[in-house]
DNA sequence: GAGGACGATTGAATCGATATAACTCGAATC
DNA sequence: GATTCGAGTTATATCGATTCAATCGTCCTC
């Protein structure tokens, strides 16, 4: 097994100080063009490849900026992942991303390994509402940006889509096609998202004097979730079911649409969905799904931006909040039966 | 902003020496219980988290692995990375995930930080047939496997599943509910998966003394191009459109899907749509869509094994060859019109 | 009570890139 | 001719964790 060629191979070869190749390598102090030739011949010869452990070792920071986010699984995610690594690109960073499983342990050793790697930002969608471990990141030194998350809670820049006015357009575009008995399916309670679409839906209720909305929670916000919560409905003499369900993300409501359907029941005429995040595969569902939109991309852009501007110290001693606007996305399966 | 601790403070304020503090954090020798105790009490108070480039500069490898797929977009990637980092946690390694978008620049620019990172090992779904970044990574120690790609080119251990047998099964699925125009969507031919695929769709037309497949190739293989393809079928002549589709993804199979449906034209009874990778979003399209399943999380699994033995060098001499048989998951979309 | 034996602990050397102060050498200035 | 200047280059200290040979105690054995 060959070794690996280190600064002073290359220096060695190009006849020239261990100094000279880190400035060739950096570009920090003008280097002599026949010198930067031959520094770049050894290297090309060589096959050398910085080690960016000593780099950053002696740097004392990372090029790579950690992302957390709830679920690799949903497109919501990695859409927002994409928008970010894009933008982190042109500052040449790069991206690790850990997911959570909406696993406050799991998201935990995600951020202990952050830590260690020393990232130079953290991107973050909390499991919960507890903020120890980002203010530790923080006094640290290494800049925190809240994702699909007000920042109101601790003091850190944020970008989110506003969740309460979210879950009251789910919920008004459900009373606005006349249904009377909703129900909310949701993950656990204690993710914010989930609380918040659930008040936004609730506030809509007490308003419009319909009978308080009933939720089922599930832990997780899977499509098989969604399944699983159908079948509760499903178990439920027809005339107790639920006219129309709103549902905390789109794979909820997807597995929600396939268990009702394969079940016979009909929708949107017996029961009526809307989603939430509007991932790609909700338009072409069985069903075309109603969902609320969020603008992914653009979120994942706006956090990078945030995240690099206090790396790079360019960011004011505010805290900045940026916040989108949901969006009704009506389709078929909340069309208004004929 | 507060300085972070190193190993040296912890030493000091546990009354020991640095040396110790090292056996404490990685059980490599036995310390005395109570110096144990006085050295974890120090970590905790200080606040103290390992500086990993440092740990790693000393080693001269990295805890993590690297993984290059062609579409973090496709669940079939991120499932198969799901499978991947279970593995990996066993013996406590994480995944970088690089996403290079079928794209060789990006491809290389990924393999260039991961070797700048020293990565452990590299599990890859290659762009193209070139092996010279790979082998060179080999070369200075770096374990490479294979995945959804045989490893016949180049001496590499691999996990993949059988993609020519997989087009031969889509295509005989096709022959059996007795279409006889058949046409391939695929992405650019200089994707491994794509060409076997289509070879092996090719083998079932000859024996079956059926007019040549059309192709349609696409450069990127996700659900926009499907519809763009689509677009181009519509364009013909109804007399001239094939009676079935066979796409190389499922993501292509379903924008393929909703441009045709959205267009009025019938699915299966005008044209059958079968795809490849079976991800869960095939099941509950509006028309639930015929796939080719791949046993994506045990792919996962079966290369992080593989690459784990050669990392920590229990592995033999041989390159293994993991090779999945892919199966039929006939639904609507291939249906026998009635 | 001397000599091992063994477990626990120490401390200096080390990994590779970068930062910095010092230096060289030729040109420009007076 | 001495001095200043500055671009280019060099040599060395440094970052923080790990390693390993050396050392220290303590108990055991004869």
């Amino acid at each position: 097994m060959m070794v690996a060629a280190n600064v002073r191979d290359v220096a060695a070869l190009a006849r020239v100080s261990v100094g000279t190749v880190s400035n060739v390598l950096n570009s920090t102090k003008k280097v002599a063009p026949g010198t930067e030739k031959r520094v770049l011949e050894a290297i090309e010869t060589l096959g050398f490849v910085r080690n960016d452990a000593a780099r950053q070792l002696r740097v004392g920071q990372s090029r790579m900026v950690g992302m957390m986010v709830l679920d690799v699984g949903n497109p919501f995610f990695t859409d927002l992942a994409r928008g970010v690594e894009d933008t982190l690109a042109l500052s040449s960073r790069s991206l690790i991303l850990g997911n959570s499983a909406e696993d406050a342990a799991r998201e935990e050793s995600y951020l202990h390994l952050f830590e260690e790697q020393r990232v130079a930002g953290l991107l973050i969608t909390p499991v919960s509402r507890t903020t120890d471990r980002l203010e530790r990141l923080r006094r640290r030194g290494t800049p925190v940006v809240l994702v699909d998350r007000f920042g109101g809670i601790g003091d850190f820049s944020s970008v989110s889509v506003d969740d309460r006015r979210g879950g009251q357009i789910a919920l008004q575009h459900l009373v606005d096609i006349g249904r009377v008995r909703p129900t909310f399916i949701g993950g656990s309670s204690a993710v914010v998202q989930v609380s918040e679409r659930l008040h936004g839906a609730q506030s809509v209720l007490s308003e419009a004097g319909i009978a308080p909305l009933r939720v089922i929670e599930r832990p997780y916000m899977s499509a098989d979730a969604g399944r699983d919560a159908a079948e509760e409905l499903l178990a439920l003499d027809p005339s107790e079911r639920p006219d129309s369900i709103f549902a905390a993300n789109d794979l909820l409501a997807l597995g929600v649409l396939q268990a009702l359907t394969r079940a016979g029941v009909r929708v949107p005429d017996d029961i009526a969905i809307i989603g939430y995040d509007d991932i790609y595969f909700a338009a072409s569902a069985a069903v075309p799904l109603s969902s609320v939109r969020q603008p992914t991309r653009g979120m994942g852009k706006a956090a990078a931006e945030l995240l690099t501007a206090e790396i790079d110290g360019t960011a004011g001693s505010e805290f900045q909040h940026v916040v989108f606007e949901p969006e009704l996305m009506a389709r078929e399966s909340t069309r208004v039966p004929t």
